[in-house]
RNA sequence: GGGGGUAUAGCUCAGUUGGUUAGAGCGCAUCCCUGAUAAGGAUGAGGCCCCUGGUUCGAGUCCAGGUAUCCCCA
């Protein structure tokens, strides 16, 4: 099937088709591809195929355009380990270049995995034409926007607080970190600070007594209650809560104030190797982190180790204060604690605060700490210069433009993407890294000049300094090479050294996989390609590819960059756990994908996912959801099996296709049936409900399986009856269901539907389509839709389980034919519809005939209750006394009046009110000591009498069945013409056999039926069996 | 540590604006069919709708708190 989609470019020709049509515009979220896929991925390729592929055949223009994300810290960890390497200065021992030049070809590593398995699952995309994130020109894109955001004086440069190995003098990534956690033993102090003007100190709680020599503010709380607590003579200020964790009971409560109150006062230093700072500091801030779990209620914060630290500084604008230098040591202006490693200088912090009477608690904490998992160095989070996007300045866009997108599950909305933005901060930007796009900015060398030049692309470079070569590859380390002039001085201008985040890469792609705005005719597919109407990634993309999209797109153009987000949830294994490369925890999808086939494998997805939650994944899940694929295709076979052997011609010169109105009911039925469910489709796509809409598909293919084709197989086995035009009409019916399913299952299972579509049209039919992807979507045509036909035939569906309930019940096989039935129902419009179809309920009932009857009194006892949806809102509080009321009635008065259309009238508390038969809610409850079941309105009955007669007929049905399981014992072919012999049979089996022997025959595919010994030496099998207590033997033979 | 999701049958999951008999598939048990045959079908058993409290005439559904678990961010 891919061989021949490959070989006739079927995908481009699904393009071509709605080459004029209306765009839906889909964005593909790139990948990496230097690691393997695993079922996640296979899940959002499933769901990014489904919506495409289904606009398509509504008409609608959907390019695909494959994209690869080449960039980042992920590569050139892989690239690091492959090559022993551990650390940055590895690497620059290494050599950047040729670092570099690993990592580009490392993110192909696994490409032809990712393009099989795109392919193998049927994921259409154009993966010939794929956007590249370190191409130049993609490197461009990002460069443009990044100078337009600079432009637009968003660009800046600060502090970011990152985990820092002061040994290997980096930083690590959260996966890193991730991995290094060890349990330590710290320090943990209560320092008390003096505050200005009032004989009190603010306490604070610190595990890191190295970072009070960087110290710049303390933080409180605004809500929460704080004290003035006087203890052996010395007053604090704390968080009431903590007081006596902290100072013990011996203590008296001066005062009470909120953390609000405390804000704005001023306290001393503890340390001044600062010296002067060229802004305001040691004053109390209000911090919404601040708890009073632990501690005392007062946070120290010191901007260059904390992010919550640095955030407040920033905020109320302090001072920055960093007296400790990358390598973990102090700097040369803190006097005794220069030069030593901050972690080991904490001792003598503690002794020289104690000396100063300013340590109010010393105790230690074990905790978890990060450590570096290489070198087992503790991290430092520590201020680095980095490069911010201001964001924060667009923020209320960001929430306004958020609320325009449509968003599935809707919650993501207002929950966790909205809530992101709402607290959004200035996006860190710079990695000081190697591969990545580099940060296209030129710091003037000198000191004092400050001037910045931002370029946004290669020949701006180049027309600034035309010796830079035209080829020039925009990556380090050559551009680290180019020095331009200072805008400003005109002095010589350096690259600053960063790369930029990865995100920001994939962010741009709306317009950096169009090369926008340098390369010819970008600006035109930029344009009609902008803003999506669809993306789907899972759900850790909202941090992720979600905001960056947002992000960039809102900067740039001040709109969203996609209307409709469709978020997955994660793929966990059967015990609910993540997937993981490492716990070894699931299959390569490949595997899968060689036992169950692509369609199951989607098929599960669709049917068994829920957006933005996880799915537990296994491969017996899979094997279910495949039971409904393959349901399908067993009544494909059965057509292709019977009707063309039957002379069935789909063809306009073949067999005369009856029109719909002259079919049987059950043709028109599911037909309907097929109709409703189309509409029920179309309408889940709709609203990307896949669940709903692949649950209606099933729904239909049970139905018709397991009814249309269970009750209609004898019509196709008529080969003797060419004249019969039931027959005929039974193949028309069939044949135009499948072509129509083929269609429906096209964008769900579009390999199973391709292979349905080829047998029943395309080697058919001369103008059938070339492939079911180059159809239309099927329509909803509400003239087939009978909606009364399709309620008879449920209350038809339901009378048969309600029989063969009380079947079950008085344990009386459905072999045993009985003579009647007896349905009951309290709607007289069903009771109608209902007989229309006794016919077949008798036949499925094995009962000789079913008797609709409104003999109430004799069967049902009624059980007539309130219409509580309906009557809640009227009577409220008084439903209560509206319900004794009515119980006090005769429920078979009740019941009739209601039956007839009438009401009841009830005494509530002393005033009269009329309940309408719509408000009324009646029951039946079949009444005790008849075989009998009930539902919903609907009360079977059986007649369990058993004649001497019924009671043959079922004897005869016994030795029919018992020579069926021979046939298939024996393995014999169906058209396979048998002579049977039955002896041992006396009494009412003789008699059974004399009486419906012919029948049995005729079932069996048995030339005759005899009775007695067959003739001696001739080839019969012998096959003792039992019926009814005696014991009988087979004898039959192969005539032909 | 912060934020968010989820919790319904043995398992995987549905469950409309709150409406009084909570559903499906799988598994299990029993049975049926034997011209879909290494299949198919029916019936049935199986539920403190996580716990506690609240709102309401009425809560699986809404609210608060808790527990478990997963995700995201530190």
């Amino acid at each position: 099937m891919r061989s021949f989609w490959k070989r006739e470019r079927i995908f481009e020709k699904s393009l071509e088709r709605v080459r004029s049509g209306e765009r839906f515009v889909f964005y593909e979220g790139p990948p990496t591809a230097n690691g393997m896929p695993h079922h996640g991925h296979v899940l959002t390729r499933a769901i990014k195929d489904l919506f495409p592929r289904y606009q398509t055949m509504r008409g609608r223009r959907v390019e695909r355009k494959a994209g690869w994300d080449t960039h980042g810290l992920p590569v050139e960890i892989e690239v690091e380990r492959s090559l022993g390497l551990e650390g940055k200065q590895d690497v620059e021992r290494y050599g950047v270049a040729a670092f570099v030049e690993r990592c580009k070809e490392s993110v192909w590593k696994y490409r032809r995995e990712w393009e099989e398995l795109t392919e193998r699952i049927g994921f259409w995309l154009d993966l010939e034409h794929p956007y590249v994130t370190y191409s130049k020109e993609y490197v461009e894109s990002v460069w443009w926007a990044l100078k337009t955001i600079h432009e637009k004086g968003l660009l800046y440069k600060g502090h970011k607080i990152l985990p820092w190995c002061p040994r290997d003098m980096t930083a690590l990534s959260s996966h890193e970190v991730g991995q290094g956690y060890r349990r330590v033993s710290d320090p943990a102090i209560t320092v008390a600070f003096e505050l200005h003007g009032v004989d009190a100190a603010m306490l604070a709680w610190t595990t890191t007594p190295w970072t009070l020599l960087s110290n710049v503010c303390l933080v409180v709380a605004p809500e929460v209650d704080y004290v003035y607590a006087r203890r052996a003579g010395r007053i604090y200020v704390l968080a009431a809560e903590r007081v006596h964790a902290v100072l013990g009971d011996d203590v008296e409560i001066l005062r009470r104030v909120k953390g609000a109150d405390l804000v704005g006062k001023h306290y001393r230093p503890l340390f001044d190797f600062h010296g002067e700072l060229d802004a305001p500091s040691h004053v109390v801030v209000s911090g919404e982190f601040v708890t009073t779990d632990e501690g005392t209620g007062v946070v120290h914060a010191a901007p260059a180790f904390g992010e919550d630290d640095n955030e407040v500084c920033r905020a109320n604008g302090l001072a920055f204060v960093n007296l400790v230098e990358p390598s973990g040591r102090f700097s040369p202006a803190c006097g005794p604690y220069a030069g030593r490693f901050v972690k080991e200088a904490d001792r003598d912090i503690i002794r020289e605060l104690r000396a100063r009477g300013a340590l109010v608690k010393e105790e230690r904490i074990e905790h978890e700490y990060p450590h570096c998992w290489r070198c087992k160095t503790p991290l430092l989070y520590y201020a680095r210069e980095a490069w911010f996007v201001r964001t924060t300045a667009v923020k209320d866009r960001l929430v306004e433009l958020n609320e325009e997108i449509s968003w599935t599950p809707e919650r993501i909305r207002d929950g966790r993407f909205g809530d992101f933005l709402a607290n959004n901060r200035d996006w860190a930007l710079s990695r000081e890294r190697f591969w990545g796009t580099p940060l296209p900015v030129w710091e003037c060398a000198r000191e004092d000049c400050g001037g910045l030049r931002v370029v946004a692309s290669v020949a701006e470079i180049r027309a600034l300094d035309p010796s830079v070569p035209e080829d020039l590859d925009p990556h380090r380390p050559g551009v680290d090479e180019v020095v331009l002039p200072c805008p400003d001085c005109g002095g010589p201008a350096r690259r600053v050294p960063e790369v930029i985040d990865c995100w920001f890469d994939s962010g741009a792609m709306p317009f950096a996989q169009w090369g926008y705005p340098h390369l010819p005719g970008s600006r035109e597919r930029f344009a009609e390609s902008f803003p999506a109407d669809f993306i789907s990634e899972a759900i850790d993309q909202t941090r992720g590819w979600f905001y960056t999209l947002h992000a960039i797109a809102t900067l740039l153009f001040d709109r969203q960059a996609y209307r409709r987000c469709l978020v997955l949830g994660h793929v966990l294994d059967e015990q609910g756990k993540k997937l993981s490369k490492k716990d070894k925890n699931y299959r390569p999808p490949a595997e899968v994908l060689d036992e169950h086939g692509a369609d199951a494998f989607r098929w599960f997805f669709y049917t068994c996912m829920s957006p933005g939650q996880g799915v537990r994944f296994f491969d017996e899940a899979i094997r279910d959801a495949r039971r409904t694929l393959i349901k399908l295709l067993n009544v494909y076979r059965f057509f292709q099996e019977y009707a063309s052997a039957d002379g069935f011609d789909p063809r306009p010169e073949g067999t005369p296709r009856p029109a719909v109105d002259e079919r049987e009911a059950l043709d028109r039925w599911v037909l309907s049936f097929l109709h409703s469910t189309t509409a029920r489709v179309r309408d889940g796509l709709d609203a990307y409900d896949f669940q709903r809409a692949a649950g209606a598909l099933a729904e239909f293919l049970e139905g018709l399986s397991n009814w249309y084709l269970r009750r209609s197989r004898e019509r196709g086995w008529s080969k003797a009856r060419p004249e019969d035009a039931s027959k005929w009409t039974f193949w028309w019916t069939l044949y135009e269901v499948l072509t129509v399913v083929a269609r429906l299952l096209a964008p769900f299972t579009p390999f199973l539907a391709e292979e349905l579509h080829r047998v029943l049209e395309r080697e058919v039919l001369e103008d059938a389509a070339e492939s079911v992807h180059l159809c239309g979507y099927p329509e909803s045509d509400a003239r087939l839709v009978d909606r009364d036909l399709e309620e008879r035939m449920a209350l038809a569906r339901r009378a048969v389980a309600l029989g063969l309930s009380v079947r079950r019940s008085q344990d009386l096989r459905v072999r045993q034919p009985l003579a009647r039935a007896i349905a009951l129902l309290s709607d007289p419009r069903q009771a109608e519809a209902l007989a229309a179809l006794a016919e077949v309920v008798a036949d499925e009932l094995n009962v000789q005939r079913v008797e609709i009857s409104q003999d109430f009194d004799t069967y049902v006892d009624f059980d007539v209750r309130v219409d509580f949806r309906k009557l809640g809102p009227r009577f409220g509080k008084r439903l209560g006394a509206v319900r004794q009321a009515l119980a006090a009635l005769d429920p078979r008065e009740v019941a009739a009046s209601a039956r007839e259309g009438r009401g009841v009238t009830l005494d509530v508390e002393g005033r009269p009110e009329v309940l309408g038969p719509d408000e009324l809610d009646v029951r039946l409850n079949a009444k005790p000591g008849f075989a009998a079941a009930e539902e919903g309105g609907l009360v079977v009955v059986l007649d369990t009498q058993l004649t001497p007669e019924l009671v043959r007929a079922g004897l005869a049905r016994e030795v029919q069945s018992r020579i069926q399981a021979s046939r298939k014992e024996l393995d014999l072919p169906y058209d396979a013409v048998i002579e049977v012999f039955v002896s041992g049979a006396s009494g009412d089996l003789e008699r059974a056999l004399s009486e419906h022997g012919s029948a049995v025959a005729q079932e069996t595919q048995a030339q005759a039926l005899h009775l007695g010994e067959p003739p001696p030496a001739a080839d019969y099998v012998r096959r003792p069996i039992r019926v009814d207590g005696s014991a009988l033997e087979l004898a039959l033979r192969v005539v032909s």
